[in-house]
DNA sequence: GAGAATTCATTTCATTTGCAATGAATAATG
DNA sequence: CATTATTCATTGCAAATGAAATGAATTCTC
């Protein structure tokens, strides 16, 4: 049969093929987060955030951790429900909030990172010398406008 | 500052890292497919799928393309709505519905593909000596369970 | 071959999402 | 320095999503 004539498998299609192992990686991390902690992707992305920089706003998260803001700023007040990040309005501009992790957000912390780390770590012993060129594939592919 | 002891960063963790490059890479695709032709991702996967198959049901699209039932489903239908596909039901199974592309679909679907194509050949350019380890890192990340 | 179990597609419904609107605060401009 | 424009965070709302329910059809099991 013709099968309208270009030869074209979704299978070797990249945007396809990164969009499913995206899927497939996130699944292993947000399961688990998920289950034992509670903790969506999008919170987990803000909590990071927070956790490496101290003070953060939500503009800053939208920017550092690609959250869009309306995403952010519901993650941040779901976290502040949990107690576990505070949240207060920047003096010197009033427009801005200010996030900083509590105590119990700092002690979950160490355990999403720990988690985190391990599975990092596990990823990175499987792909082994096809690492890096996974992670410069990555990087040019972000660098370019599509 | 302590920094809760680990360090851990959100930029190289690859979960992260593939789920951005995916949304980077899936926006640059859908941008052009919903401007130009009001197709989604989703609706993109079931047409690429019929076109290969010639004829396949709701379930063959659930495990082929990595789309959940009820998205391939409404999919489906918004595509028969369009007149891109005709749904019959099986008449050996009666549960099974029968997809197919129409003349339109089947002319659709020739520009979509040269589309794709030219959007893959770009990537494979420009990602050149990389694209091997992608595409091995890839599938190592596909066969494991997370 | 009757009854139970499974498979398939759709639909229902609660939740999530993302865009646009809002309103408050600051910055820019004439 | 008053007016206009911009920035920021939140919220309203319509659309998308996904898990479970539904119901029809088939397969399994006794």
């Amino acid at each position: 049969m013709d099968n309208s004539s270009l030869d074209f498998q979704l299978a070797e299609f990249l945007p396809y093929r990164l969009a499913v192992v995206a899927e497939h990686l996130s699944l292993g991390m947000s399961r688990r987060y998920r289950a034992d902690y509670d903790i969506s992707i999008a919170e987990w992305r803000v909590l990071v955030n927070v956790a490496d920089r101290g003070a953060v706003s939500v503009r800053d998260i939208e920017r550092e951790v690609h959250l869009e803001k309306s995403k952010a700023s519901r993650a941040a007040s779901k976290l502040e429900a949990r107690g576990l990040v505070t949240k207060e309005t920047n003096t010197d501009d009033r427009r801005l909030v200010v996030l900083m992790l509590t105590d119990a957000g700092r002690d979950l912390m160490i355990e999403l990172k720990r988690i985190a780390s391990e599975y990092q770590t596990r990823l990175e012993t499987l792909l082994a010398e096809d690492l890096t060129g996974l992670n410069t594939a990555i990087d040019k592919l972000l660098a370019e406008d599509f």
